[in-house]
DNA sequence: TCATTAACTGAGG
DNA sequence: CCTCAGTTAATGA
């Protein structure tokens, strides 16, 4: 059940923005999970929901959001393997927002017990998994900044290229590309935009030759104008240890 | 279902 | 007048 490959991405991104001791790790490894399988889609947390367990994302994409009265949804964050977009029901008791699946997934459930147990008996843990969520925090700061503030070209290029370091972190990529499960319409309401004006955003990124986005593939074209369009600094990801 | 495009509209500089 | 972005609607893959 406790399959090595469960934890690596969670292990290595520890091992990139925090220091990892062997010991550290290995009582990460003796966790007790449970693995399941879930389509594209599929809420796994909603609003107001009251979790025993937090989701270790293994495979696949997810995001959090937050739908209003009229039925509006803002995606607040997207989360790749190796995370745990709902840490925080470890100490909020009533979810404030969905935790929803966007590509087929492999989930790793954790009970709140189990972590609990792990985080008071390795108090060096509980400061990397603290540390973990001001990281957390740092991102939706991030977010915020480029939702607001940002026009709308420079808003998706930004996020693309922070997924896209994220996943060179836990290195699932490389290249110049990647996939991003994301159609135009989420992508739309991730950066606070129309359908129709996603479109024309990605259709502009593509006619400056910067950066194509087809079916979920990211192919960057001109690295340079990118990096100056999405006006990315890769600070607040943290992925360097405190000193 | 998702992506694409045109046409029109309005805000704001 | 120009740019950006929302809406509507038609059409294509």
């Amino acid at each position: 059940m406790n399959d090595d490959y469960v934890w690596d991405a969670l292990v290595r991104r520890l091992s990139t923005t925090s220091i990892l001791g062997r010991e550290d790790a290995e009582a990460i490894r003796r966790l007790p999970v449970t693995v399941r399988s879930f389509q594209a889609d599929q809420v796994i947390v909603r609003d107001g929901d009251r979790p025993t367990e937090c989701c270790l994302v293994i495979e696949g994409f997810c995001h959090r959001s937050k739908t209003i009265s009229d039925g509006g949804r803002q995606i607040l964050s997207i989360h790749i393997p190796g995370e745990i977009p709902d840490l925080q029901s470890l100490h909020l008791a009533v979810m404030d927002h969905d935790l929803t699946t966007m590509s087929d997934c492999r989930l790793g459930f954790i009970s709140h017990s189990a972590l609990r147990e792990m985080l008071r008996s390795r108090p060096s843990l509980a400061g990397l998994f603290w540390r973990d969520t001001l990281i957390d925090a740092a991102m939706f700061r991030d977010w915020i900044v480029n939702v607001g503030q940002r026009p709308a070209v420079s808003r998706v290029a930004h996020m693309l290229v922070e997924i896209r370091e994220r996943l060179r972190a836990i290195g699932r990529t490389s290249g110049p590309g990647y996939t991003l499960p994301m159609t135009q319409e989420r992508i739309a309401e991730a950066m606070g935009i129309s359908p129709v004006h996603a479109n024309r955003v990605i259709r502009t990124l593509r006619e400056d030759g910067i950066l194509d986005l087809n079916r979920g593939q990211v192919t960057v074209l001109d690295e340079r104008r990118l990096q100056d369009l999405a006006d990315f600094d890769p600070r607040y990801l943290h992925q360097s240890p405190a000193k």
